[in-house]
DNA sequence: AATAATAGTTGCCAAAATTTAAATAAACAG
DNA sequence: CTGTTTATTTAAATTTTGGCAACTATTATT
């Protein structure tokens, strides 16, 4: 008999008084429990109970074991029942936040998916990059990139974040090609995000970490705006992979700098800590994790145009 | 398989890194361990891991299961730690603390047969009414009488004391012999403590509680010292049965007023808190509650002379 | 004091569950 | 496409467990 088992018919021998109530009360005969308390008390090399026919008293031992032990079986049934999920089929509203791009392009596909595995299920859908408080609008889960901040939520992470530098054949032709960070001062910066001045890091040759600051020629909130820029030859752009996989792939766009990779990023679901984990959440997170997990497909075709 | 069993099974699984590793580890065929995982999913109607026969990945559930598994398992392993005790003799100092007239008349052939029992522990007494500090002191225990105030230490009652009032037949010769708590106020009282005017209690018919304060005719600390006053005809006293019981049981000293019986009070062991509770301590209380507990012996003898 | 009644333990057997060993199936690498 | 590695399935063997009945020890009853 399991640890487990002799534990509980321990304490349910001190609760219910004696082995024979104990029996009657788990529906055994009392031999049984008899033998699960001797096997207990020489598994542990204690005696937990001095018994006389006629009546028992626990030992000290028998005592201080008997209070852990009722901790711990209310453990194991919290975890049991924070675990075991009914198996009803999934209803009610689903609210999701991602990021647009990211949202947009990689996300809409899965998420069609998983609405018709759950005919049952609503899901409302945020696309937004501004930062959700999960809690108070009540979003069950936020896909997020980037470096995570401390906080309450519970994150999983869901696929690596390649970003890399790019620009059009066009704009190339009448430039020379950068090779190393200083040479973007050269060239026409095509940035992401609000900052006039960017600074951009690279992992330079034997792990070091460089940072040089450029002047950008364009700046905007918005990657789809700036892929366009810089197949219209505008410049050069620091862009995550999965926006410009295709471009890449046709040759639309020229990897540049490929011995400068930029410091990786992460794709992570988020969800609130609670108690119970929704079964909608923890579906929709393996799934994911599914579609996305290991190298996504957006890597896997071009990485032979991407790395050293 | 037992839940812990199969718990412990999983954990291994995800920290080996593959059921076979696991199995390899744990001694036991690879079919057993997956196995047990299968039964462990069934059991819970959810999947943990999501295996190919090539690598693996845990489900959300999974990787929640694991995080509370893993604790509950040391939990386990730490009631089993601090429960089992080895069998090797008991040496080292057993540091003791008692009340004076209990411990001197009770406590030392109960000691005296502990000591014989365990020939390599070396005893420090401390006999006195004295309320130690036990932690600073370093007592591993101190039997104590009385109500217990909150704090930080553990007690286990040892045995009930019972107070009587009694005084000699000499004393009752010329006497009106109290019937209830009034009564009192026209005998000689013989207080012990260090109170001027004595207050009394009692459990009167019916549970109500009455209390009386009496002008005390002679107060001293020690209750030898007021039984000896009242064997020589000087009053009435107040007294705990376990000092006076063989007066009692030979008629030296009479009890009065067994319809108002005083209230209770108990002895208890008193132990610091610690996580593991010395062996030495806990055998001892186990002896001392297999000499003491239910009626003790000196109640037995006197209960037809004590009861109404 | 003898007897009855109750509570716990022990031995034996049948039933159930688990382990093992071998075969099968599946996934990935070269 | 084949070889290797990993997980699962199947059937036999082993171990464990529960039930039954007899037995022991203690308390209550007469």
């Amino acid at each position: 008999m399991g640890q487990l088992e002799d534990m509980d018919t321990f304490v349910r021998i001190i609760d219910a008084g004696s082995i024979s109530q104990a029996a009657n009360q788990l529906g055994v005969v009392k031999s049984a429990v008899s033998r699960r308390l001797v096997d207990l008390e020489v598994r542990l090399g204690v005696q937990l109970l001095n018994r006389t026919t006629r009546k028992s008293s626990l030992t000290e031992a028998g005592r201080q074991y008997y209070q852990r032990a009722v901790q711990i079986l209310t453990d194991v049934a919290e975890i049991n029942a924070s675990t075991s999920q009914s198996k009803a089929t999934l209803s009610g509203t689903f609210k999701i936040s991602a990021p647009l791009s990211f949202g947009l392009l990689h996300l809409t596909a899965a998420i069609n998916e998983f609405a018709d595995l759950h005919p049952g299920l609503v899901i409302h859908m945020d696309f937004s990059d501004r930062k959700v408080d999960m809690i108070e609008e009540g979003y069950d889960v936020a896909i997020r990139i980037g470096a995570l901040e401390e906080s309450s939520l519970m994150a999983r992470k869901l696929a690596p974040i390649r970003r890399i530098l790019c620009a059009s054949p066009d704009y190339l032709a009448n430039r020379a090609e950068p090779q190393k960070p200083q040479d973007l001062k050269d060239h026409h910066i095509l940035h992401y995000t609000q900052l006039a001045n960017p600074q951009w890091h690279f992992n330079g040759p034997g792990g070091r970490e460089q940072s040089v600051t450029l002047p950008a020629r364009m700046v905007a909130n918005n990657g789809d705006f700036l892929k366009s820029a810089a197949l219209s030859g505008h410049g050069i752009i620091q862009i995550p992979t999965f926006i410009v996989w295709r471009e890449i792939a046709s040759g639309a766009l020229v990897a540049l700098m490929k011995d400068y990779p930029c410091p990786s990023l992460n794709a992570y679901a988020v969800y609130p800590q609670t108690r119970h984990l929704p079964q909608r959440v923890r579906l929709f997170i393996d799934f994911l994790t599914g579609k996305f997990g290991g190298a996504p497909y957006w890597d896997k075709e071009i990485s032979a145009l991407t790395s050293p």
